[in-house]
RNA sequence: CGGGGCGUAGCUCAGCCUGGUAGAGCACCUGCUUUGGGAGCAGGAUGCCGGAGGUUCGAAUCCUCUCGCCCCGACCA
């Protein structure tokens, strides 16, 4: 993609609405523009990595066994009223009354959708173990949206709904949605921790949010240093194995984490001092179990081998899409912008051009262009007539990982620049050399 | 929903107290010079001063109402 034709209006000051860093940023960069309260218009570059980071989501979900589908936005109160959370819900959902009168909302989240769907098609025991997820805006009418699309109205959510005959079962369900978290936010290059969250009414252990330490962070967690330091799971998970997978939430959760309101003072004070962390951290995820407690009042019923009827077990399990964009760049960012992990990088390179007026810098930096999509590298080729410094400045400022500099001084040595994003480390090197770097893999 | 603040050019903001032809920097357009970390000079375009009422000969400025946005708190993914 050629700069010059790209739509990608940065500012260099901050916009005065703006107070949390990834806020300011992604205004900055031009990924996003407000379009009234906590409601966001994602541009070219915002939308890019948000399809990432989506794409990323799905992938693993797949790989779990659960399925994908789509639900409406726009839902009918009935259900609500069915499952009785329509007088609950309150002023944050969003209430509309269509033509005919008939009483509508903008769904917050969609256990009652999914039940209704599942309790018409799903008869038997053998109709379970299912997990259905769909990727979907959502809208809450919050009293005080902030931070941008951290806490926006109307977010992109992941969410998935898991159904099972029995409660051991269901912790199988629980247990795989555990696991698939963990690789999902270690491909985005995020540290998420598990961390016990309230079960409210239904109790048991079988709650966790995913939060990703961040100075910015919005709330105040603890924890035990080994689990910052657990190793990524590595490609090979058996989502059917029920004793491994256990295993593996076991040693997750065996640590010490918990966020303010779950914190224990003197379960904390028990960790020697230099493995405590006190930190902020962001809610990315959140698993939850809550057995019958839609099913029972929706009716979903499946008959058990003995032929009883009993409600579905179930348990919901949330991603905030647009929220980990936000998320990402406050974990992830340094004074001069956003420094994006490789895996929802935008553009894996930038290519600066320094001098496209020049023959030979223009021919240089379209030939490294073509070879790198050619190479299936997406590249955003700054060809802009421009001063080098604003480049420079514009390509710190979105966060591409790699920056490949062109420019006459360095071609007369027959050598381009290559700097890495993040550590700010640069070499020269032929065209070809890096070339063959920035397509290894 | 309580408390506070702000709406003036695309962005950051001055002007408002003390009413009298709407400003600066950046961004944008033209030309020239420049070119390895947000360049220089010259010229140019840009505004219903958030909206509606009112006071006044005259309102960005004073008064009333209203809408929007931001921050703190409570709430939440």
């Amino acid at each position: 993609m050629r700069l010059s034709s790209y739509f990608m209006p940065t500012l260099k000051e901050n916009p005065s609405e703006a107070q949390i860093v990834s806020h300011r940023l992604m205004l900055r960069a031009g990924m996003v523009r407000q379009a009234s309260a906590g409601i966001y218009s994602w541009l070219p570059l915002g939308f890019k990595v948000l399809k990432r980071i989506e794409q990323i989501v799905r992938e693993e979900q797949d790989a779990s066994g659960a399925q994908e589908l789509l639900m409406p936005t726009i839902q009918a109160a009935d259900l609500w009223k069915e499952s009785g959370r329509y007088d609950d819900y309150g002023k944050e959902m969003l209430r509309i009354v269509d033509r005919h009168e008939r009483e509508m909302l903008y769904g917050p989240t969609n256990e009652e959708l999914i039940t209704d769907i599942v309790r018409h098609s799903m008869k038997s025991w053998r109709d379970v173990p299912k997990n259905l997820y769909h990727i979907q805006w959502k809208f809450r009418d919050e009293v005080r949206p902030r931070f941008g699309v951290m806490r926006g109205r109307e977010f992109l959510m992941k969410d998935a709904y898991s159904f099972d005959l029995t409660k051991e079962a269901a912790r199988h369900s629980y247990n795989k949605m555990f696991a698939a978290y963990l690789r999902t936010f270690a491909r985005m290059g995020l540290k998420a921790i598990p961390m016990r969250a309230d079960t409210g009414p239904i109790g048991g252990d079988m709650s966790h949010e995913f939060i990703i330490l961040a100075d910015t962070g919005e709330s105040q967690v603890y924890c035990h240093r080994d689990i910052v330091d657990f190793d990524v799971l590595g490609s090979a998970v058996d989502f059917d194995d029920v004793a491994a997978l256990q295993g593996i939430v076991d040693r997750w959760t065996a640590p010490y984490a918990a966020t303010d309101e779950k914190h224990d003072i003197e379960a904390f004070a028990a960790i020697p001092a230099d493995k405590r962390i006190e930190a902020r951290g962001i809610e990315v995820g959140h698993i939850f179990y809550f057995g019958a407690k839609y099913s029972k009042p929706l009716g979903a019923m499946i008959a058990r081998p003995d032929g009883e009827l009993v409600p579905v077990e179930m348990g919901s399990y949330g991603i905030g899409v647009s929220r980990l964009v936000g998320a990402i760049i406050e974990a992830s960012h340094d004074e001069r912008g956003i420094v994006w992990p490789e895996a929802v990088a935008p553009f894996k390179v930038g290519l600066i051009d320094l001098r496209p007026a020049d023959a030979a810098c223009a021919a240089a930096a379209d030939r490294i262009d073509g070879a790198l999509r050619a190479a299936g590298v997406e590249v955003l080729h700054d060809d802009r007539d421009d001063s080098p410094g604003a480049k420079f400045a514009t390509m710190d400022l979105i966060g591409l990982p790699w920056q490949l500099v062109v420019g006459p001084r360095g071609l007369a040595q027959g050598v381009v620049e290559l700097k890495q994003r993040r550590t700010g480390e640069r070499q020269e090197l032929s065209i070809e050399s890096a070339l063959a770097r920035l397509t290894l893999r």
